[in-house]
DNA sequence: CTTGACTCCGTACCATGGTACGGAACGTAT
DNA sequence: ATACGTTCCGTACCATGGTACGGAGTCAAG
């Protein structure tokens, strides 16, 4: 499983520049040289896909560095809070944006294609 | 209910500058002097917390402007597959949000403050 | 042993959505 | 009428998360 850097990229859907990019944010490692060019390996695929995942879940990559580091450490109560933290952000996200939603449903039922006029854009919103 | 830019960005919970800004990107427009300072009205404030609902939906301030535009055009159409483009998007997102929810929640219960050990902050997550 | 693909590295640039700065001209209450 | 708070305006800067560029080195196949 010793992979360039661009195999990695590829594994983690990403460009190169990316995981140079995470490289020099210190959230990814920068492996010892060997045969000319760096080597990859499975645990560099997990933590390129965990950083995937964490900012799927809206942490920046200020957190998920912080994540990363915890992972190893012994620091379970910071562990939980971040987690838990991130949970109400998102519960709070996910009614918003489901309120987005029906508003926008709104505004597609109100203007169907058999009307005429302007849709009523603004108004269905929420205003 | 001729206000200020103070009194708008008060009204729309935003900064002066942020008035200023979409006032810049031509989403907001600027209305002509009179006594010295411009004045604003309703509408303002209409649209002004229009954007903010609309960002919360996903629109890019570009395709807010558009939407803005829109709004007192006839293009049924196109203000629909704008709406639904976004509500597709948006459940999309949800989903998401739901999944990396569900990943935490496995976190903070697999961390409970009664063990010992590093918490399994990549294992829990999906890997 | 050359060609093409890839790596390495620094540095510069990008988009999005603002935020800050600083001086001049107001306007409003005292 | 004078001081304080705003406004106006241009221009500069910020954070986040990348993306691009260019030159040098390296590796693998033909």
């Amino acid at each position: 499983m010793r992979m360039t850097i661009g195999k990695l990229a590829a594994a983690g859907n990403v460009g190169v520049e990316t995981i140079r990019y995470y490289q020099r944010r210190g959230i990814l490692d920068t492996p010892r040289r060997s045969e000319g060019a760096r080597r990859y390996g499975n645990e560099d695929v997990r933590r390129l896909l965990f950083i995937r995942q964490a900012q799927t879940a809206g942490f920046t990559l200020e957190e998920i560095k912080e994540l990363l580091d915890l992972d190893s450490g012994q620091d379970r109560e910071r562990a939980r809070n971040l987690a838990r933290n991130r949970i109400d952000a998102l519960d709070a996200r996910i009614a918003e944006l489901q309120r987005a939603r029906e508003a926008l449903q709104r505004l597609v039922g109100e203007c169907a294609t058999d009307k005429s006029g302007p849709c009523p854009i603004l108004a269905s919103f929420d205003l």
